[in-house]
DNA sequence: TTGCGATTTGCAATCCATTGCACGATAGTA
DNA sequence: TACTATCGTGCAATGGATTGCAAATCGCAA
């Protein structure tokens, strides 16, 4: 409707200079002004529904308020958590979040990241690192950190879940059951999540002393359903024999469902089979799938409190750091059980 | 790292004015400017990395090349194929997307559409929208679309699904199956789509003349599955006879699931219970849900469209418009069966 | 009453790009 | 050669808030 109250407005309606209402209406520089001003000011600014201009203030502060979040798919119900965790955190300050989704497989992906730079983002939270992931050198730069995977360079601090407690958690307990030849459809390596799970699953194996054996592990080329289906596939014509799968997440798990079933083969009758993730309705495909279950709000949180840290206190100077890692737990359902 | 480049840098390299870059690297002006001036600004321009800042443009030009988009609850697997459909289409025309959730089930929520507002979003896409929900006046408003949900008044354009069209489906599928005792746990009524489909409920069995039974109605007080299983043992305890049950959505539906099975009826061997949505692994439940597919990241790409279309030409001037509907389809699953 | 330090407030520059207006230069016409 | 269109470019204001620095005001003491 109207035009939007600017400070000059206020100011002339409060009769002193923009400068002093500017003042004023700032928390930090009010304690400059005569109280008795400041009210005055304030009342007015009140009175009008005055806010300050976004633009105007980054233009002159050089800050928006704003954090970029890139995620690979928000499709993948793994991700709206971690959103939700970071803006809950971050609306509650004052930022808003640019949600930009990097759909590309690739290890590329960095023309969004140039994109919410050029935006003037006051931070960036990555979910959607390659282990190769660097930002984009030779132009300025904003504080970042990684969620739910991190990268190789430990350039950045990354808030991720621990992969390899979680499935050696679930070897563990496929191991209790009497399994010994346990397969892994592992995720893609390029993922800090597919090859931390991948080293989990290699180090579960051999501390339970059942050996690292390369013919039970296949790779499938993305953390998806069609991917899982068609690793599963490889891992059968091979021909090698075993009564359980660790799949690298709930949907190579859904995936070897698929393949398994097309084979005649039942889970948990004749395979056992798990997952990471415990994704929103795992708990009611059939059979519920046994899991990992990793807060994922929790870390999204984590994430932006570890970005407004690094906003407000090293200006985003960031020190090689190890991930921070969180505890992952062990969900059992009806896709498992004793070999036969 | 270092600073961005200015277009006053740019202007002192190319040897011109300020002016002159600015026409130059603006394609609307680019034709005032001699072209081999223009040429020569745009080479120096992108050798030095030049682009210009979004804030100072955005002051002057009074547009952000943001739009807001407001969600009740990401971790509802409908809304992410909405945000995808819409920032698809924005993202391409350089139009970044600020993604708010609004967790109140209230009518009010305008707390998030005052703080978008606010941060000068050329435009807004709601997602989240009561019925009676309005724009807060009395103060500066933008163009603004609705998704999945429309308004009592009119006052906004909106693409939804057509839902009365989408439960005649459902509702026809289970006559033809032989069905005659047909219940509807409804959603919400202060939601269109809670009501549009109630609506349409009972129109589809009015029209096959079988008459609209109240004793047959429940209603869900939300879209959740929690509030179906309630909803659903309300009409168990009802005492009423009736061998179908025709779910406001998916998450009721599984309510229902839940609530059946809890009382000893099997699915679809009793009763059969359809739901409306097509939610990813809705097809993986036991069983496997028959219901309404709509094309969410379509209707997110339309009401993407139909925003910039308001932006660019209509200023926003929005008159009272009629609800744009995208036609549902029925998928047959497991869920429903003959009566017996 | 004058003077000095401490408060308050105002001035003006700054952030950076856009754009209406005017000036200068070139081309074309009489 | 003089004169007017045209084209290209520069000047300067503008958008709105922030902030270093200077000026004004006040209180209080000598």
């Amino acid at each position: 409707m109207q035009d939007p109250v600017t400070l000059k407005q206020v100011a002339a309606a409060a009769g002193v200079h923009v400068s002093t209402a500017s003042r004023a209406l700032n928390p930090v520089t009010r304690s400059v002004v005569k109280e008795q001003t400041a009210v005055r000011v304030q009342e007015v600014a009140d009175r009008l529904g005055y806010y300050p201009h976004p633009l105007a203030r980054g233009l002159r502060t050089n800050r928006t308020f704003t954090i970029g979040m890139v995620v690979p798919d928000l499709m993948n119900p793994l991700f709206p958590p971690i959103y939700a965790g970071a803006e809950f955190v971050l609306g509650d300050l004052g930022y808003s979040v640019l949600v930009a989704s990097d759909e590309s497989e690739t290890s590329k992906g960095r023309g969004v990241v140039s994109a919410l730079l050029e935006r003037r983002v006051d931070g960036l939270i990555l979910a959607n690192a390659h282990r190769d992931f660097a930002l984009p050198t030779g132009r300025e730069t904003v504080p970042a950190v990684l969620v739910n995977r991190s990268i190789e360079s430990r350039a950045l601090p990354s808030i991720v879940g621990d992969n390899r407690t979680g499935i050696a958690l679930v070897v563990r307990h496929l191991i209790d059951l009497g399994h010994t030849m346990i397969a892994h459809v592992a995720g893609p390596r390029d993922l800090s999540t597919g090859l931390a799970r991948r080293e989990g699953f290699a180090a579960a194996m051999s501390y339970a002393g059942l050996g690292v054996r390369q013919d039970l592990i296949v790779e499938a080329d993305a953390f998806r359903t069609d991917a899982g289906r068609r690793a599963c596939e490889r891992l059968l014509n091979s021909g090698t024999d075993f009564t359980a799968v660790v799949a690298g997440n709930d949907l190579i798990a859904l995936g070897c469902y698929d393949t398994l079933a097309a084979h005649g083969i039942s889970v948990p009758g004749d395979v056992s089979v798990t997952g990471y993730n415990d994704l929103t309705f795992i708990d009611r495909v059939a059979p519920p799938l046994t899991t990992v279950a990793v807060d994922y709000r929790e870390m999204g949180s984590a994430a932006a409190r570890a970005l407004l840290d690094l906003i407000d206190h090293d200006g985003g100077a960031t020190s090689p750091s190890e991930p921070v890692l969180l505890a992952p737990e062990l969900v059992v359902r009806k896709s498992t059980a004793a070999p036969s």
